[in-house]
DNA sequence: TTGTGTGCAAAAATTTTGCAGGTCA
DNA sequence: TGACCTGCAAAATTTTTGCACACAA
């Protein structure tokens, strides 16, 4: 954990960006919650709480350029704020996420099966294709269960 | 089209709401730009522009009644507002967007292939899908040309 | 030291809400 | 008539921006 965001830091150096502390602690608090998809405000919150002072909109600052970097993703789950999540890498962006209609889980599936309508597309519409996005509204596991 | 907006307008009456010119109008300038995925305020200065007066809130109002009444789908392209298109039927819902990076253009293809992921997923997680959205970014055709 | 980054508060942008008056059934 | 609907303006929410000061390199 330590090494991989020294790793993303590393790589922020590079492309030119001061280290700060308050660079480090947003990225740890998007590891350390990354099956979270937090919002600005919520990483903000989580920071508040850990008595360390930083300014919402350096939150929001500093997730843009993360996004710009490619340490994270921005999604969106139609609740009115982006959310991000940690990008680990191209192979481990095939998942899509399933959100529940119900009671607004979200969970992640992962699965390639998507290449064949990939491959389908630049065939067809000469659009080539860098990224996805797939989302799945239904009823999860649990709420069908308290039926 | 005429034929079009009188059934949905029926459908409206028969769920208990009050058929109103501003509703009409509204449907009628969703159907008229189906291809565009307007948002609220796009919505709105086209009815400012036909001299008819329809209050902004009233728009907001009445697209998530429409969407309440699966009239039409809320999207979002990642630009800040919400949008929305018209909702043709489950049979019509099997189209995905392309979504250019460099000149932002949106184009949709339709296609059936999700459903083998969807049987997965069903299977796998047990979560019961009712509906998905798809999005992939890339590069255009027409952008392609340009270099 | 110097340009970059930060915090604060103000502003902008999008969406929602309260309310008085208007309209549909 | 009476409940629903609308327009307006104000409020709420999310995000961006200007500016003075702080900090990394």
């Amino acid at each position: 954990m330590e090494a991989m965001i020294k790793n993303y830091m590393e790589k922020l150096q590079r492309e030119g960006y001061k280290y700060t502390n308050q660079r480090e602690e947003i990225l740890r608090i998007i590891m350390d919650n990354k099956d979270d998809h937090l919002s600005c405000e919520e990483v903000h919150n989580i920071v508040s709480k850990e008595n360390k002072d930083v300014g919402i909109a350096t939150v929001y600052r500093t997730l843009q350029l993360f996004e710009k970097l490619n340490f994270v993703y921005r999604i969106n789950f139609d609740d009115g704020v982006s959310r991000y999540e940690l990008n680990l890498g191209t192979e481990n962006h095939h998942h899509h996420h399933l959100i529940c209609t119900k009671c607004g889980s979200v969970t992640e599936v992962k699965m390639d099966l998507l290449e064949l309508l990939e491959d389908n597309i630049e065939k067809e519409e000469g659009f080539t294709i860098q990224d996805h996005n797939v989302k799945f509204y239904g009823i999860c596991k649990n709420c069908k269960k308290e039926n």
